[in-house]
DNA sequence: ATGGCCTGCAACGCAGGA
């Protein structure tokens, strides 16, 4: 089984680069973050097509997540249970006797801003949510765009993003909370190549310098790394024309 | 050269991303 996680930053521009990966990938499960579209233009035919199931949680402009599954979703929850978020960043479903969570964490803009607070707030919601389907389901996996790189080995220049959003201690520590539930970044679980990003900025050619960070992830349960054999992040769409911000990242299971 | 973008919405710039 092979699962994976994409931020899009839009569906609608995206679509093609979606079908055109998964025509050479053939993963099991697609999480995706940042779809921006309703869910009446949600492109189901396409996406059915290409031979999937789907669920999706979207809101116009902002936002917006989505499962693409090859196997039935059953057990869908959209955002998080008991907290009242208009911001649609959450969906739950089981694939294949996996929990899958997929998370667009909001971004904070700056530490110390109203978004930065929404943010930490927010991580404390996801935490307690993942807590209760962690004692639910013993394969769980969260998958999504964190918007944390949880270590300086994952900023290029951890000098110029000490303490700056996305690398602060509050969110690193938010990270490390959920790991302290008893999951796992699965990329971490691997031998992986020095300077190993899934974002590069669209500005300042960020991408052919290489300037990037590791803020998208997968975590899982201890009973899923049991049968963890992988876990890798894919350049290849980021040199793509029109290519979205972020690269899709994949683990695979026995 | 030390900065450079992209998307959606709706308007001819803005908010938001990270």
């Amino acid at each position: 089984m092979k699962i994976s996680t994409w931020n899009v930053n839009s569906l609608k521009v995206r679509l093609e680069h979606v079908c055109q990966w998964n025509e050479s990938h053939a993963v099991d499960v697609i999480c995706l973050q940042e779809t921006k579209t309703v869910d009446e233009n949600f492109p189901v035919e396409a996406l059915t097509q290409a031979g999937f199931s789907m669920s999706y949680f979207g809101q116009k402009t902002y936002n917006g997540v989505a499962i693409l599954a090859r196997g039935e979703l059953s057990d869908v929850v959209q955002g998080i249970p008991g907290y009242d978020d208009p911001q649609r960043r959450v969906l739950t479903a089981t694939v294949d006797g996996v929990r899958i969570i997929d998370v667009y964490v909001p971004n904070g803009q700056a530490v110390g801003s109203e978004k930065y607070d929404y943010k930490l707030e927010w991580l404390g919601h996801l935490t307690r949510y993942i807590e209760q389907e962690l004692a639910n389901h013993a394969k769980l996996a969260v998958l999504g765009d964190f918007n944390i790189a949880p270590a300086d080995e994952d900023v290029h220049d951890p000098d110029q993003w000490e303490g700056k959003i996305l690398c602060s201690t509050p969110e690193r520590d938010k990270f490390n909370e959920l790991i302290g539930l008893g999951l796992s970044d699965a990329f971490r679980l691997f031998d992986q190549p020095e300077r190993s990003f899934s974002w590069w900025d669209y500005r300042a050619a960020g991408f052919r310098r290489d300037l990037g960070l590791r803020i998208d992830h997968i975590l899982i349960s201890d009973e899923l790394r049991d049968s963890c054999t992988g876990c890798h992040i894919d350049k290849e769409p980021r040199k793509w024309e029109r290519p979205s911000d972020h690269t899709p990242v994949v683990a695979e299971f026995a």
